[in-house]
DNA sequence: TTAGGGTTAG
């Protein structure tokens, strides 16, 4: 009793003022530890036990396992199996579908599937068991098998076998798939129930259809803070983060109360949308709530100042976290870098080894990234070498970072040698690659990549034709350029913004095409920023073309008045002219 | 006193 009413304490003074114990008084006790969340402890009364006499029996084992499962103490796991097999129980339905969580929930899939293949007696439950544990280790299309199999064993599917069978569409992005088992869901009257709403909402966000979410979302006739949580997540996930803090306010409205979640999935919008002042009314909020000590919300303000360029307000943070893991070091290493610190991003990446966190593939990324801004060629390789110690050099975003560090440095063949030892690529790493040879002036290596990408089945974004177009700025073939640039539109089905016009401006400027160069300015479809006129300006300075060198001045001007370079270069434009007059 | 499910940080 006291136990479920939350008081652990006076359940523990009961259990130790007891005269005599029995085994239901130890499970009693080590089920309460594992109800109020005290696991560690748990696992203490079952040695305990153990110690003094007694015979733990299936539910003993449940609750142990139970406990190694939400610790992910795969050693004590397998220590209770082992009393488990030698007392007996490995045949019991129920302290079998523990083993198949624990080893599932431990990252110990074969073991959680061999359990599930010798059990003499499966039932709903022990099948969701293994669906759950598929999903949880990368193998969504085995779930998605067991699913089919569960009906053709005519076992019943209730909505926790729907809900894991829509998790395994959201990890595969299979919208087809999706779409199937929602129908199946509305066909056996399981679509309002809370939790496969939320599974729903959830799997189609994944799968990139918003509109199918918020349908969901909307025809739900109950929801709970998940139910919120769960559509703001997808907002923000579909490039709609100002829906996402609509959706966050009308939540406050409607009187639910955000948790941890909530504040992390709102801050990861404010931080796509540079939008300080919403995330500084959210982390007042955070205050509020209580929520501040959370490690994943610590994190996410990090984030958030660091991509909204408060560097000082990340750190505070930062500094002032209770506890801290190694995401929330990368975050502030990544916060650092973006904001042109690159090396107290290093000094971070030392000091968090110092405290005793090994890097992850993503803080090598960040790191790296450091080097790649400062140029630091031998730091890149020291911690090039720390990744392959680290089995983490073959990992796509660790990877990519090494061809981007040795691009950055001037080391071509290093790019070069990381990128072709790549196990698996994606399309960030392909341009990374054809950056890194037009920065170092191999443009035609970069065009024949870019071929050699297209082969492979990638389709090409913005940043693949910036670093095109700059490949062809190095190897100087004006029509190469404008040949990329017309395509983004017309095979690519992409929209050029103000940097690809920049790179083409360049191009035709250099060439000397200043009338070209003014043309596709004034064709421009949208508002001309001052660096556009200022880029034509410079070239007609080298080129000596002082009447369109005057009108590019006067354009830039015009939207900048005090813009100091404009002044500068046309004064240069005048002095040369005045030069070659005398 | 015992088993499966939904949201989340770099």
């Amino acid at each position: 009793m006291y136990a479920k009413c939350g008081s652990l304490d006076s359940a523990r003074n009961v259990f130790m003022g007891m005269p005599r114990r029995d085994v239901i008084s130890w499970n009693a006790v080590i089920s309460a530890c594992t109800l109020n969340g005290h696991r560690e402890e748990a696992l203490d009364f079952f040695d305990r036990m153990h110690g003094e006499g007694f015979k733990p029996d299936e539910v003993t084992f449940v609750c142990a396992l139970d406990a190694c499962a939400s610790l992910a103490a795969i050693e004590k796991g397998i220590e209770v199996h082992a009393a488990i097999v030698e007392s007996g129980y490995e045949d019991h339905m129920i302290v079998a579908t523990s083993l198949v969580k624990m080893y599932g929930k431990c990252g110990k899939l074969d073991d959680a599937r061999s359990v599930f293949n010798r059990m003499p007696k499966r039932n709903k439950i022990s099948w969701s068991a293994m669906m759950s544990a598929c999903n949880q280790n990368a193998c969504p299309k085995e779930a998605l098998n067991l699913f089919t199999e569960m009906q053709h064993n005519r076992i019943e599917q209730d909505q926790v076998a729907f809900v894991c069978a829509l998790d395994a569409c959201a990890i595969l992005a299979d919208l087809e798939q999706g779409h199937k088992i929602h129908a199946a869901i509305v066909r056996e009257g399981y679509e309002d129930h809370v939790v496969v709403g939320n599974a729903l909402v959830n799997m189609y966000g994944k799968c990139r259809s918003l509109e199918d979410a918020r349908n969901v979302f909307q025809r739900m006739p109950y929801r709970d803070v998940i139910s919120w949580n769960a559509i703001i997540a997808v907002c923000s996930q579909n490039v709609q983060s100002r829906l996402a803090l609509d959706l966050y306010d009308q939540m406050r409205r409607e009187g639910f109360k955000p948790g941890a979640v909530t504040f992390v999935c709102a801050l990861e919008a404010c931080a796509s949308l540079v939008d300080l002042e919403k995330g500084q009314e959210i982390h007042g909020a955070i205050v509020h709530g209580g929520c501040d000590g959370e490690i994943i919300v610590g994190t996410a303000l990090i984030n958030m100042y660091g991509k909204c360029g408060i560097l000082e307000d990340a750190r505070n943070v930062f500094n002032r976290m209770v506890c801290r893991d190694v995401v929330s070091w990368s975050a502030m290493i990544a916060a650092c870098v973006l904001n042109n610190d690159a090396k107290k991003a290093l000094d971070l990446f030392n000091q968090m080894q110092c405290n005793g966190f090994m890097p992850d593939q993503f803080t090598f990324a960040c790191a790296l990234d450091a080097c790649a801004s400062l140029a630091a060629l031998e730091k890149g390789q020291e911690i090039h070498a720390a990744t392959i110690k680290a089995q983490c050099e073959g990992q796509v975003v660790v990877a990519t970072a090494l061809v981007n560090m040795y691009g950055k440095c001037g080391s071509l063949e290093d790019a070069r040698n990381v990128f072709d030892h790549m196990p698996h690529r994606n399309l960030v790493c392909w341009n990374a690659i054809i950056a890194a040879c037009a920065r170092n002036g191999h443009g035609i290596e970069a065009i024949e990549l870019f071929k050699h990408m297209q082969c492979c089945g990638f389709k090409p974004d913005g940043a693949t034709f910036l670093s095109l177009l700059a490949a062809c700025s190095h190897s100087g073939t004006v029509d190469e350029a404008r040949h990329f640039f017309k395509s983004m539109t017309e095979h690519h089905g992409l929209t050029q913004n103000v940097e690809h016009y920049l790179c083409l401006i360049d191009i035709l400027g250099r060439a000397g095409h200043l009338k070209d160069a003014e043309d596709f300015i004034n064709d421009m479809p949208y508002e001309k920023e001052t660096r556009v006129w200022l880029s034509l300006l410079w070239h007609c300075q080298i080129h000596g073309d002082m009447e369109r060198g005057i009108r590019a001045a006067r354009h830039a001007l015009n939207s900048d008045p005090r813009n100091a370079t404009a002044y500068v270069l046309l004064s240069n434009i005048y002095a040369e002219a005045g030069t070659r007059e005398a």
